[in-house]
DNA sequence: GAAAGCGATATGACCGGTCGTCTCGAAATC
DNA sequence: GATTTCGAGACGACCGGTCATATCGCTTTC
């Protein structure tokens, strides 16, 4: 009973782009919430109001709308991480403790919940999905990447030691990371989040 | 069909047991590879044989099974590392660098699947089964203690550094040790988890 | 300008399976 | 015979995925 609406070409191009984006937003939360096999496709769809029928004109399985959910949840982390290692008033080191303030504020106020998507989906089926598996690692080397780039950053800002490589730092930071968020899930507190900056940014990356 | 058995009261309890402890086997398994959600009942009732009428008569619900499984899960590595503390002729470092060497060439084998089923677990259920979440805390406290226990022998022993707990460092290694699993899965190599081992227990924690 | 025809897209009913759970009669023990 | 334990089968719900049909915007024809 929706009232009949004209769209051209164009608009029904760029409107089926906008509900794709939609679909993925709302995936990645309940993705975060449930995992991959907790997260119905009906969920998914009725959040957005998108009929069951319709699904795969948007994805061709659920397993690539998965693959999907992954790039389009570390894109927001990439361009953040990116916006602060352009800013020449932002140290490399400032940049990461500022970025690891925001992030544990921000689930902080999730109340614990969610923690990485990434990190979530490697423990769940990062070893039975190829196309999963590739997705997750395209974008977990991005970031880590990024992360490295600000922590080259400080090392050539001499407020972080030269003595190892900026990427080597970055790996254990980001592996450190991910453990303290599950730590975090179960403890309901973000004390392993704050300890793992505090050692690490705060006393053994320094020069 | 089953040729009647007269059993005891004492051996049917026995019995009960062992079967018992085969689903709790099996369910670890295939947890480990499907995760929560992704691992059915029939799966793990049929890989031992019992029907699935009886899965009720070893357990209250799935909940309380999976959060069976993951007390089964853990005890293996206590014990493993409770044999090495208290080994007199094997020091602190020594049994770590064992403990972990052991540890690589068993996911090796294992095609780099599965991981640890705590963090898995914890990733995909850690903040939406309370039941499961407690038993995940409980399982991996007791693991870190006894990482604990390991290197405060090394710092006594004078081979790790003293100018920090050996819980903070213990907890450092868990999570660190937790995202190489992750990065583990999803490079399809075990070295990430050699470069974690060399990180820390060859360099940052050496007094 | 209106009508008819066209290929592309959207959709909701429906597929075979599987999910976790429960019921209730059978079997075994005391 | 009373009590306890077990298991075959079925429950309703939901899974990811399919498909015939309906509807759409556009083009052609008059």
């Amino acid at each position: 009973m929706r009232r009949p609406v004209i769209l051209s070409f164009v608009m029904r191009k760029v409107a089926k782009q906008l509900t794709k984006e939609k679909l993925l937003d709302e995936g990645v939360a309940l993705l975060m919430e449930h995992g991959y096999h907790g997260t119905g496709l009906q969920d998914i769809l009725q959040r957005v109001g998108v009929p069951k029928g319709s699904f795969y004109n948007y994805f061709d399985s659920k397993e690539h709308y998965g693959a999907e959910a992954i790039r389009h949840y570390i894109e927001p982390f990439i361009e953040q991480l990116d916006a602060y290692l352009k800013r020449p008033d932002l140290s490399g080191s400032a940049a990461l403790e500022l970025y690891y303030r925001d992030q544990i504020a921000e689930v902080g106020r999730r109340d614990f919940k969610g923690g990485c998507l990434l990190g979530n989906l490697i423990g769940e089926i990062g070893d039975t999905s190829e196309t999963c598996r590739i997705a997750l690692k395209s974008a977990l080397d991005r970031y880590r990447d990024m992360l490295a780039a600000l922590i080259a950053k400080g090392q050539t800002e001499g407020t972080y030691r030269q003595d190892r490589s900026a990427l080597e730092m970055a790996d254990l930071l980001v592996n450190a990371w991910q453990g303290a968020l599950l730590r975090m899930k179960i403890e309901r507190s973000t004390a392993p989040l704050e300890q793992c900056c505090r050692t690490l940014l705060g006393e053994d990356f320094r020069a």
